[in-house]
DNA sequence: CTCATTGCAAAGGATTTGCACTAAT
DNA sequence: ATTAGTGCAAATCCTTTGCAATGAG
């Protein structure tokens, strides 16, 4: 699938609300879904303003969160102290691997974890709605003593 | 073991470095040491507040600190915005179960699991230091209409 | 006595919100 | 024109810190 077709999911989402497609959201919009990243709202400005692209913090925010309610981009939290956002893509549901040097982030899907998850709650009495797993490692590169950033 | 002992622990902790043994530091101790909870730091204030303790948010922070200093306590972030505090005990690592509803914790260790999270990342070119499960569901009573508190 | 702890209030970092102003439709 | 979005600053939430007063050893 084309990653430039989810501009225009969003300009489409956008429009079936009547909600003004503005250039900020366009942009943030362009960074989190059509780059391979898991964003911090901090660096969404700072990349944003790197680009000469003028937008507050308060906008990135609340650009943030209609990305989230369309559906196209998800919240993560990594216990970092601060909250990313990476494109939901077609990818159903990952784990995460942290580089807890460089901050890397590498995604994969597992079936067992999907499968243990909801065993595992039941054999204690609840009803799985969610999980989430983070391992938390040193990446190739910062072993190898070139750390880059994610 | 004898919870007790725990607390003991503690004052030995102290002692050894001339730490002073203050009854604010205690009844916190006592807290985390003697009940089966995950307590966030604004759980523990009110608490001692409700028994009568007259505590700071402060000084409850700076409490925590020392006792997870001492290895006594562990510190758990389950993405709720908050952190929580629980005793180390002896159980080694596990895994967490977080009702959605009333915020009831409970935990279990799986051995497949921790072999799995550092195949899983070896398999991605990390060298797996931790992890962390958090598995998000409704518990018992919550799906029976009577939701408690954690 | 001496030094670390405590309480209070101010400071911090991430995120949210109120409001006058600007821009999309 | 309308209505929602934007920037800015103030406000929140959780946690930390500075500092004078207090208490443990």
């Amino acid at each position: 699938m084309d990653r430039r077709a989810l501009i225009d999911e969003f300009r489409a989402y956008l429009r079936e609300r009547d909600l003004p497609v503005t250039p900020q959201r366009l942009a943030v919009a362009e960074l989190l879904l059509l780059r391979d990243r898991h964003f911090s709202a901090e660096e969404l400005e700072r990349e944003l303003a790197r680009e000469g692209v003028k937008v507050s913090t308060a906008t990135v925010y609340r650009a943030i969160e209609t990305l989230v309610k369309s559906g196209l981009v998800v919240e993560r939290d990594f216990g970092e102290g601060f909250r990313r956002y990476e494109s939901a893509r077609d990818m159903p549901h990952h784990e995460h691997v942290l580089c807890t040097s460089c901050g890397k982030v590498v995604e994969f899907r597992d079936e067992r974890l999907e499968r243990m998850a909801a065993e595992l709650a039941a054999s204690k009495g609840y009803v799985r709605q969610s999980h989430r797993l983070v391992i938390y490692g040193l990446c190739d590169a910062c072993r190898a003593g070139r750390p880059g950033r994610p």
